[in-house]
DNA sequence: TTGTAAGCGTTATCAC
DNA sequence: GTGATAACGCTTACAA
């Protein structure tokens, strides 16, 4: 059996309808066309099976309906819901969703990128690493997360205020002695606002805190060790930490049960991200939630509005709190 | 700034290297170019920054370096690892992936097929539920998991085989009263199978076991009510439990506990799947294992071979076991 | 090997 | 509105 059959094309159409080539055309674009073309067009695309063939339009038109999604990895439930919210917009809108995967590798960011443009995608969204990113795009392009250059239209949520929330959020819980811990190799990235909006909140409270900051980092060792060396006669020096994502507070809540130290009783941890563990669909940990579908929701309008990205936008959406069993205040 | 600027074109190229259209071409598709010409069309390339137009290529071929990919869900571990393998796998050939979600909707399932055919992609991969797929599609079609018609290729793990293991390892850890649950909608599937492999090592060997079966189901409720209704003086009548998924042997694991009744202590259980759980880097349960990397591979390969792909082939990759702290063999 | 030219299946521009 | 016809940028004979 051979795959590829020849397939009707438009001409087909116009033949078996006793239209021209035109009129089929304008069928399929709404463009005007009487009615009782109309109809004899309609019959014989059923009868034929046929469907406008895309290559050909792209070539035509320079537009695929094929937007490239670049995403560091797709296993991170935050990329993952992100992806699937982003696909889902996509699609609703008739557009496709080609997803590029780059392993958080700037090298494989660019490859995707030209990859992309050359074949012909209409826009992309990119949740990247790489400062150095092409600018010059031939397609708009919107970042997720990453407000590195202010030519690039930008959607992200409200890191700094996250980050302030969760510092009132711990005061609020009655801690007294503050840690923020970041790992991550965003240096560019909106996200080490998280840490800003944080220490902005403990130093006009004047509330003792440290930062722990890990970049490029493997492991979280230096956390753990940093912990531990705070504890005198069992008890911790801190009382609340603020980790920068949901992964990172569940590890070290897990790490300081481990030890011996309960959490929340002695120590309360609040991370960011916010997306339901998919075994238990509850939170994993006390959070700052990301509005995921209005992110997802707000880079599509953007990648899809030439007007707009024509006019680098920055959207923060804000984020809320819940919590989810490390803080006290979890039931 | 307009965004679609005029853009080279291989005649650009051919006039600038002062070589003939056809050379270019020829250069591009690895025929054979005089090196003298090879060297001024790649000047011209890098002067220009040129970059062949795929929407032009693939009106004259027919063939896009696409395939579409249909997921039901991209947040479940287990599919959002196989999306990940594939996309690598696809990238690795040059191979872009064409993500639809069709969040287990067969009319979903349909829609993405209409469209992916229309955009010329050049195979398709699915992970559908939708057992009155067309089958007469005009680019090679490979499932996974779902054996569901004989003409098409399908990859899967080993169900059956993992069933049994499952069914053995239990009796080796001890179990001398079974349980299987199922929950999916996958009816016509290969998944399935995981349950008659379990059952007939369970009838082999004589053990005493019973199968509780869910279709269709949002909750699995009714799996708590068996549990407890067979649990007398605190002690259940059941003391090993095969779970079709990860998801659900968690959530059957959470329960039990929540009731008091030690897993593995007192119940033990295996799940299937076998992703790591990405806040801890482990396995959430012990487990049956799925080779997702082979899966992806093979998939890919069957897809992007057509000769291969004219002959339908079925191809089950081995599980292995592995502890992960709901049974007795756990570190 | 290289140049020339005919399409691939559309859309867009005209007269009508 | 409709019908011819010229592109779109490439691949692929075919001739040289």
């Amino acid at each position: 059996m051979n795959h590829k059959r020849s397939v009707p094309t438009m001409k087909d159409v116009a033949r078996e309808a006793g239209v021209s080539l035109g009129t089929v055309s304008n069928y399929f674009n709404g463009n005007p066309v009487r009615e009782a073309n109309r109809q004899r067009v309609e019959e014989a695309v059923s009868r034929l099976n046929y469907q406008v063939n895309a290559s050909a339009r792209a070539l035509k038109t320079d537009r695929t309906e094929c937007i490239a999604l670049l995403m560091p990895s797709i296993r991170h439930p935050f990329f993952a819901a992100l992806t699937d919210e982003i696909t889902d917009c996509l699609m609703q809108r008739g557009y496709r969703n080609n997803l590029m995967i780059t392993n958080y590798d700037p090298d494989a960011e660019k490859k995707s990128f030209k990859l992309a443009v050359q074949h012909k995608i209409d826009g992309i969204i990119g949740l990247t690493y790489n400062q150095n990113l092409e600018v010059d795009l031939p397609v708009p392009f919107v970042t997720i997360d990453s407000n590195f250059h202010s030519k690039i239209p930008c959607v992200s949520s409200d890191n700094y205020g996250g980050g302030q929330l969760a510092a009132e959020k711990l005061l609020e819980l009655g801690c007294k002695n503050l840690l923020f811990f970041r790992i991550d190799s965003n240096i560019y990235g909106e996200v080490q606002k998280r840490g800003y909006g944080f220490e902005s909140v403990c130093r006009k409270r004047g509330v003792k805190y440290e930062s722990v900051i890990l970049t490029d980092s493997q492991t979280e060792a230096p956390f753990y060790e940093y912990l531990m060396s705070h504890v005198k006669d069992g008890v911790p020096e801190y009382d609340g930490i603020f980790c920068n994502s949901d992964i990172l507070a569940n590890r070290v809540a897990v790490f300081l049960r481990g030890q011996g130290i309960g959490v929340p009783e002695m120590v309360q941890i609040i991370g960011y991200d916010g997306v339901e563990d998919f075994y238990t669909g509850k939170l994993t940990c006390s959070t700052i939630v990301q509005p995921i579908r209005e992110m997802a929701k707000a880079a599509v309008d953007i990648v899809l509005n030439t007007n707009i990205s024509n006019y680098p936008a920055c959207v923060i959406l804000p984020v809320r709190y819940a919590p989810g069993g490390t803080t006290k205040d979890s039931v």
